[in-house]
DNA sequence: GTTATAATTGTAATCATTACAAATGAATAA
DNA sequence: TTATTCATTTGTAATGATTACAATTATAAC
């Protein structure tokens, strides 16, 4: 049995590039080439993509990029308020852009990582009376349907 | 303004050593004594403690130590389901003897790792259908009072 | 006690990230 | 325009947590 696509609904909240944009400006930050890339990059890959990924791809179009750009530039984004960081993977860190409040569910099989919607405002908390909190982060982590398709098709093959 | 100790209620459900000792032995995973000592050091310490904060005090009772062994010994230990990780922490991973459900909370300030209490089964979680969840981590981050209350008191000095 | 197996150790490698200094680019004033 | 200043980018070297691996030591089986 394969679940339809509709059937997980992804989060794809993404602030569009002249929002983002906007939000530099408003700050005095000036828009260099790079920064300009990454920038788009980050805005078309909700797919929460590594600094090295970032590189990678963006190598491809201006060749003389260098890491310790993306490194800054991440940076320099991160401390704008405008992206968010990740550190559901034990290796490497991850980049957002959607800031709004949600989850994320790493699967353990391909390393995806979906979006999810969830509501903490509701949930029922005990232990942090006289806690400032700014931040707050989820991680699932479990099998992704896809791959739970996919292993359940394999077993049916084997019988 | 101090917010009596009280106020904020640290969850320690520590499972007992002699209960982590039955749980390896069930296992037939044999118990030495680098081993006994690193469990024990977990059992007694519920601060979520780095490979580096074992090796370092355990070091001193056993000089000969490696911190390879440190590390293939939580794995192990992990494996067997014993222990937890942590990566509330950008740059060190944390271990947690305690596997109930529970969130945590990293105080930006002083870097402290508070425990709290969480009942995520009564949220609102929308996107994960057809998903099989296996494991939830719930970090915040913020001020604690401790580092509240001394902020609020260094302002009084000031004025 | 000898042999086989498991655990520990130390050192070297890995790999993401950061530090830093040199080179390049953009902006501003003369 | 040209010089000067400041911001940005680049490349290389350092950092630091973690892992790989081979050698040594301890434990268990016979």
């Amino acid at each position: 049995m394969h679940l339809p696509l509709a059937q997980r609904e992804v989060i794809r909240v993404n602030p569009t590039l002249e929002k983002l944009k906007k939000q530099l400006s408003d700050k005095d930050i000036h828009l260099s080439h790079q920064r300009m890339k990454i920038l788009q990059y980050l805005a078309d890959h909700p797919s929460h993509p590594t600094a090295d990924q970032i590189f990678t791809d963006l190598k491809k179009s201006i060749p003389t990029l260098s890491k310790t750009t993306i490194y800054n530039t991440l940076r320099l984004f991160l401390e704008a308020g405008l992206i968010r960081v990740l550190n559901i993977d034990d290796y490497e860190t991850r980049y957002d852009t959607v800031l709004e409040d949600h989850g994320h569910f790493l699967c353990s099989q391909c390393g995806s990582i979906y979006n999810f919607s969830i509501d903490l405002t509701h949930s029922d908390i005990k232990g942090l009376e006289g806690f400032d909190i700014s931040a707050r982060d989820v991680y699932f982590s479990g099998r992704c349907p896809h791959c739970l398709a996919r292993l359940q098709d394999e077993n049916n093959v084997k019988e």
